[in-house]
DNA sequence: TGTACATCAGTGAACGCGCGTTCACTGATGTAC
DNA sequence: TGTACATCAGTGAACGCGCGTTCACTGATGTAC
């Protein structure tokens, strides 16, 4: 049976029977699934079909289609995290300025991994069944904590906001505007972008959060 | 064939030929299944065995899985603009008070209708082609709307900020807490609750809004 | 350098299953007279 | 009040299809000697 000769982006390996690098090519294929899909929009044959191998073959490598995507979502939250530390860049020039970069960052992973960026933050992505996938959620995460606790530090002793209710804000802001504004088909327009959207708001946000009560209800 | 005999919630129809309200049952067990599965977790074939009819009876209102699931989605719509408009309470007693209510409203729906909320905002809803569904999203967005306008009106007019922009990052942010903290497993924990976490932000933003330059990149 | 052998990645055929969709049908309902 | 008939909501059987998973297999690779 013929399961189609492939491009396999960048490297050729076909007529080999041992593809070589079978695991890659399968993430990579269902990358493009779910770029064109959605999380849950594809099928493991679709990926093996995608990637120039027998159905059988991708068991070799992944369990099911659960831990294929569980593996996609934690690369990306590994790749994500790096994006966002090298924005950050432990604060420099200047803590305002590296956040600026950060959130820059956040919009432009998502916009330029739209795909990873979903399955990242599907409801369904078994966050605590696959091994290091919290963990690395975690990770990129404290990126933001490191950097919300940088910027808190500025503000007097007697009025500083908890960093991590400062990083959650910032992260859910983030977050709503890539969801709604970034991925997708159904992403609605706005005027401007969504990179300046997010800095205008974050700006907002912190002249409000030296002066406001840190009120939590 | 025994397609089971079954509940569909409040009223009684078994052992009739004629269901006498497929429509919203159909509507019913698509929200239940999408609340165990996700908005794309589940077929045409398994609504209609909840329903307890025979798998051609769906055709008879839906034309395919696609429109029934819009159709969740629209009348999601409806009652997310009916309970923000209901939380808004045109602003009375004072606009910052049903601001609050409204924020808490937003997130009350998100977790007692986490089914249809994903639904709502799944990136693979198609907006503009079932009919009504773009329409019935925008009506919701306009409470938001309509509230920014009026809390934008007390700032005095040289720095008063535009009040689109307004709603449109406080709708990032109350979508960036529903779908993070409040729906889905995967959702995360906080310190507080999701409400509480929502408020302080708009506090914070707010108090940041009439103080800060509004500058737009 | 050559050969035997272990390892293991990928094959291809096979299975049972549920799905989407169609079809001619049937039974309940409502209405014209 | 009764009856004939049109309407239409739901039936159940049928179809072809792709999927997930299994299996004994085979061919490539690397290594011991």
């Amino acid at each position: 049976m013929n399961w189609g000769r492939h491009r396999h982006g960048h490297h050729e390996h076909r007529d080999r029977y041992h593809h070589g690098n079978l695991r890659e090519a399968l993430l990579e294929a269902a990358t493009q699934l779910i770029r064109e899909n959605g999380p849950n929009g594809f099928s493991f044959a679709q990926v093996a079909r995608h990637a120039g191998v027998s159905p059988a073959a991708p068991y070799r490598h992944f369990r099911d289609r659960t831990a294929l995507v569980a593996e996609v979502a934690r690369l990306g939250f590994e790749k994500f995290e790096s994006e966002l530390r090298g924005a950050w860049r432990d604060g420099e020039p200047d803590p305002r300025q590296a956040f600026s970069a950060c959130g820059r960052a956040y919009l432009r992973f998502a916009r330029t991994h739209p795909a990873v960026y979903s399955a990242m933050f599907e409801p369904s992505l078994p966050l605590d069944e696959e091994p290091g996938l919290r963990a690395a959620s975690d990770r990129a995460f404290d990126v933001l904590l490191q950097a919300a606790e940088r910027l808190c530090a500025d503000i007097e002793e007697e009025q500083r906001p908890p960093a991590r209710m400062v990083a959650l804000h910032v992260w859910a802001l983030s977050h709503g505007i890539a969801s709604l504004f970034v991925v997708g088909n159904g992403a609605r327009s706005i005027p401007g972008s969504p990179e300046e959207m997010l800095e205008a708001a974050v700006l907002i946000y912190l002249a409000g959060l030296s002066r406001a009560a840190t009120k939590t209800s």
